[in-house]
DNA sequence: ACCACATGCTGAATCGTGTCAGCAGGATAG
DNA sequence: CTATCCTGCTGACACGATTCAGCATGTGGT
């Protein structure tokens, strides 16, 4: 701080050339520019000898551009998983020489608007924007004409490039899961779609329904309720109840999992050797359960790195939905077909 | 990006003045300038009129700030909890006009420098020092000189500010949690002290002792597993299998707690009927078992907070160790005196 | 001997802002 | 009438990089 930092001046002076050529070493434009090889390497030792940094301010000014990817969200943190975008995003950006800034507008737009308004500031040269849970939003006015990337979500107009878990193939391949063990009974699925704008249930209800009608064994039935541990408890517990003894469950994600073994172990139904369970989301709660869940994963870190790869990768932007694989968390809740007794 | 943005220079014309004079009122140093109230008001609408907006880079040039506060920490997402460090972090910064940049060393001492040498390039004003798990580190020379906050761990020689959660106090109010319900029978601890460097444990362990020691009665025990739910579940099913009956249990973390649960319901002992469970951590997790696990929580989101806090305020940085208070997320899982039989 | 051309480099303008030193002109003091 | 001071503003340099246009020098063709 207090000394005066090593600036390309200080570089080409002890080069023995002027700015001009010192810039030009910097910039790989060496070759095009006729630096002779003797002139790059005296160069190259006086940038190393100094320990010069070029300063990225000065840069800025100049080019109008930063180096910086700006990640807007609505929630960074609260979701146990969404976080690994963030992740997979610092992990691209690093590659490309990239930083990543972030935003958390919590849901408020007019803090999202501020946040924009920061990153726009400083200049960021591109922007992801993210939701936590999966749905059609609509993208602030004010992101006209940049550089964005809609992670997790889709706006009406589909004018923008978007990047969505394939949640459809990723339904279809849980059932195969089932299918592979040779799973007998009827398979049922437990929860819904609980919110409005949200696209995970349809999509995974879809895929479901199209693999088991492939397989020629129709869906039992639907086990509705929200997405969360207490009440796909309950809605399983009431069900059990009424004396259906299912073959396989299907659970929309990993919290309706564990309050559904919740709710089967206070029946004394035992997963997988009575029942077999496949879920979504492959959060670490998935491995946490007894027997850990087979569990179709969100692919937060692949999506945080698509994001900022297309954004800092020189290709042009095409507003188009690009499906993300999901893949699968492999658990003992259903029944190995290798060793079926173990 | 087209159409060139407004500068200073276009307030200054439109406002009838030099852009000396525009620049001052914009910093507010009209008063001390002796600028006429009157040519400081037409400067205002200028700025309004025109939607200036000044151009951070060039500030930056001159000013060598960046209003920009870097947290760097070994694993921003892993931990489910340690993210919403990032949004106390983000909403600490906001409100003092500033943008957090991040990067995530995954342990990688190379990767960590990068990302070091990547925020210094950009002239952060801060960084926080962050780590996922409390522990004692040893702070990177290229920060030597720097505003850094440490988050969640220590340096060995005590030279830089440090935020801890304050572990021991919040072991102390798990304890008189159970206290206050009037838990009869013996308290076991279950977990034990992991990894090396990590501080957590020793503190918890510390202040869980104290706590029962003034209440005259001593810990029973400690059921020592690691910190995992399945480690735990095993550990606590074969201590039950000797016979021992609890009265209660202090997890030292809610997936402790999760393991201990499941080996509970095995042996038929139920929650809080026979057996209390208090814990740490205070993850959703803990909301999610049955019943919830009342549990001790990591202040992340203050932590984050606090931190940014410093960096971004003018006061003096003193090299000290912050103990912040941690809550307690109420449960289910101790009797309620109140109502004890529901 | 002359022009054309390639080679290898440099001078100077520019990005947008902050800030020191100083300048006109009126008021006041001696 | 001159010297001094205050008021209200401006000129010009600096921050550190990029980049266009151009300037010597050598080399080959006719």
């Amino acid at each position: 701080m207090a000394v005066r930092s090593v600036t390309l001046v200080d570089v080409a002076r002890r080069a023995g050339v002027s700015r001009t050529t010192a810039s030009y070493v910097l910039n790989g434009r060496a070759e095009r520019m006729r630096i002779a090889p003797l002139t790059v390497e005296r160069v190259r030792s006086a940038v190393a000898e100094l320990g010069y940094r070029p300063n990225r301010s000065a840069q800025t000014l100049r080019t109008s551009t930063t180096s910086t990817i700006g990640v807007l969200s609505d929630h960074v943190a609260s979701g146990h998983y969404a976080s690994s975008m963030l992740t997979g995003a610092s992990a691209a950006a690093r590659r490309a020489d990239h930083l990543v800034v972030i935003g958390e507008s919590e849901g408020d737009v007019d803090l999202e608007a501020l946040h924009i308004q920061e990153m726009l500031d400083r200049q960021v040269d591109g922007i992801v924007y993210a939701r936590l849970v999966t749905s059609t939003v609509i993208v602030p006015d004010s992101l006209r004409d940049q550089r964005v990337v809609l992670l997790n979500c889709v706006d009406e107009q589909r004018s923008y490039p978007a990047l969505l878990p394939d949640e459809r193939a990723g339904a279809r391949s849980a059932v195969e899961t089932l299918a592979e063990a040779g799973v007998a009974g009827d398979v049922w699925v437990v929860g819904d779609d609980p919110t409005p704008h949200a696209l995970a249930g349809p999509l995974r209800m879809a895929g479901i329904r199209e693999a088991l009608d492939e397989l020629g064994t129709p869906l039992a039935g639907v086990v509705s309720c929200p997405w969360a541990a207490r009440d796909a408890h309950d809605a399983v517990h009431h069900w059990l109840m009424s004396g259906v003894r299912p073959g396989a469950l299907v659970c929309l994600n990993d919290r309706v999992a564990m309050g559904a073994y919740q709710a089967l172990a206070t029946h004394g139904l035992d997963v997988p050797g009575d029942v077999s369970v496949v879920s979504f989301d492959g959060t670490e709660l998935a491995t946490w359960l007894r027997p850990p869940v087979a569990s179709v994963e969100l692919p937060y870190t692949a999506l945080g790195e698509l994001a900022v790869e297309a954004l800092t990768g020189a290709e042009e932007l095409t507003p188009s939905i690009r499906w993300v694989p999901m893949g699968l968390v492999p658990g003992r809740s259903v029944p190995d077909r290798e060793r079926p007794f173990h």
